[in-house]
DNA sequence: GTATTATTAGAGTATATACTCTAGGGAGTC
DNA sequence: GACTCCCTAGAGTATATACTCTAATAATAC
C-alpha cells in the first residue's frame, strides 16, 4: 500500500500524519481490519511514537469524527437571509455524499465505535439531530421558494428521518447487495446515485412549477448499468 | 447471563444448542463482541466440542445467516390467486420487523461478515434481490387492489429500494441516534415503530379510498416519547 | 553552552482469539 | 467382551492486538 498521495508530505507534523493515515485505512479496509500498530508501520513510525501523540485508538477515532462532524456541520449551514434555490438543494446533496464519502468508515462500523466510546456516542447523537433539523428545515425553504408543497411539521419530521435513513445507508447497500466485486472497489460516482434515491422520496412532493426540473437533475444521478459503469470508468481513467 | 430461556432444554442436540446460543449472543452483543470461547462458555461445553460440529465461526453464521433467509422468504411469500388486502400489508410489514428482530445482530456487522465469506457475500446479495423484487411486487398488487396509486415500473423499483433502506436501517437509526441508553436495551415495540417510517413513505400514493384507514394504521406505530416508553414498559413489566 | 522539553525508536507485555490435538467416555451391535 | 461410532473434555498453540517502558535524540529556551 503506497502512501504517496497525502502522507509524502514532510511538512506535515507526526500527529496530524496519524490522523490523516488513519482515516485513509479505515475508509480502504474498515477500522475493524486497521490495528495501531499498522497504522504505524504504514506511516513508518514506531508505537510508542503513535501512542505519544494519541492516548489510544478511540482517541484518534474521535478526533476524526470531530473533523467529520465540522464538515457536515459547514456543509449544512443554512442562509437564513434568502429564499432556497434549486442550487442550493443540489450542493446540499452533492456535500453531504462527498462527506460520506471521505469519512466512509465511520457509518460502517458505527454501533460498534459508539459502544467503545461513550463521548463519541452523545456527540453522534446531538449530529444525527442537528442533521435531521437542518434536513427539515431545508424541506421548509424549498416549500417557501415553492420547489415543493408545504407539508405539516409533523409530516416532515417523518420524511426527514427517511431521507437520513436513505442517505446514511446508502453506502452499505451498495457494498453488499449491488457490488458482486469484493466491496473495497467503490466509486465516489457511485455512491452519489444515493442522490437518486434521495429526490425519489421528493417527487411525490414537487411543484408542478419545479417538477420537470428536479426530474431532470435526478435524471442525471439515474444508477448506470453495472457494464456501463466499467466502460464508464475505462474512459475516465 | 443466564441461559434459561432456550438452552435449558435438554433434549436438544449440541449442535443446535451451539446455533441457537450463538444468535442470542450475537443478538445481545455483537458478534464482533463473542468468540468461540465464549459461546462455549455459555453453553458450558469444551472448544473441542463446538469445534467437533462447526469447522469455524463463520460456518456458525452462515447456518445462521440461512435460518434468518428461509426466515423471510417464507413471509415475504407472496399469494398469487387473490388480491392483496391492508392486512397483508400490515403482516408483511410486521413479519419482517419481527425477523429483524430475531436477526438483528446481522444487520450490524453486515459489511464485515461479507468481506469474510464469499458464500454469504453471494446469497445475501441474491437474498436483497429477492427481498427487493418481493417489495416491488407487493407496491404492485397494492395498486391492483386500488390500496395505492399504481406507479411505474421505474418509480416503483426505486421506491421499493428507498422501502428496503429505511427497513434495514431503522434499527441502526435507534440504536445510534435515538436511545441514549446503551444499544443493548431496544425492545420489538420500539423497532416497529419503523414501521410508521414504511408508511410515511406510502402517504403520497395512497388512494382517497384508502388513506384513512392507511393513516389510522400508521398512528399506531407512531414512536412514543422517551417517557412515555419507559412508563409504558413499566407498566408492561 | 546548558538545561529543559518535545519527540521518537523499538523491544517488550498482558491478554485475547480462533482453532487444534489427543485421549477417552458412552451407547449400541455382534 | 470387544468393536465401532458419535460425541466430548480440556489442555495447548500460533498469532494478533492494544498498549507500555526506557532510553535516546532533536528542538528550544535561557
Amino acid at each position: 500500500m503506497s502512501c504517496k498521495t497525502t502522507n509524502a508530505d514532510e511538512l506535515m507534523k507526526t500527529r496530524d500524519k496519524i490522523l490523516l493515515s488513519s482515516l485513509e485505512l479505515f475508509n480502504e479496509l474498515g477500522e475493524r481490519n486497521v490495528t495501531t500498530n499498522h497504522i504505524a508501520a504504514y506511516l513508518a513510525i514506531s508505537p510508542g511514537n503513535l501512542y505519544y501523540h494519541f492516548r489510544n485508538k478511540s482517541d484518534i477515532i474521535y478526533e476524526i469524527f470531530q473533523e467529520y462532524e465540522k464538515l457536515v456541520d459547514f456543509y449544512l449551514d443554512i442562509p437564513e437571509d434568502r429564499p432556497m434555490t434549486l442550487d442550493d438543494m443540489t450542493f446540499y446533496l452533492e456535500s453531504v455524499f462527498d462527506g460520506l464519502w471521505s469519512y466512509r468508515f465511520f457509518h460502517r462500523d458505527l454501533e460498534y465505535l459508539l459502544d467503545r466510546d461513550t463521548r463519541l456516542r452523545s456527540d453522534y447523537r446531538e449530529f444525527t439531530n442537528r442533521c435531521l433539523a437542518a434536513i427539515s428545515r431545508i424541506f421548509e425553504k424549498l416549500a417557501d421558494s415553492g420547489i415543493i408543497e408545504s407539508q405539516p411539521e409533523s409530516l416532515r419530521g417523518a420524511m426527514s428521518l427517511n431521507v437520513w435513513l436513505v442517505i446514511t445507508n446508502w453506502m452499505a447497500y451498495l457494498k453488499t447487495a449491488h457490488a458482486a466485486k469484493a466491496s473495497a472497489n467503490l466509486s465516489l460516482h457511485e455512491l452519489k446515485q444515493g442522490i437518486y434515491q434521495v429526490l425519489t422520496l421528493e417527487i411525490p412532493y414537487l411543484t408542478p412549477a419545479y417538477r420537470k426540473q428536479v426530474m431532470a437533475l435526478r435524471e442525471q444521478y439515474r444508477p448506470t448499468m453495472p457494464d456501463q459503469e466499467e466502460k464508464r470508468e475505462a474512459s475516465v481513467n
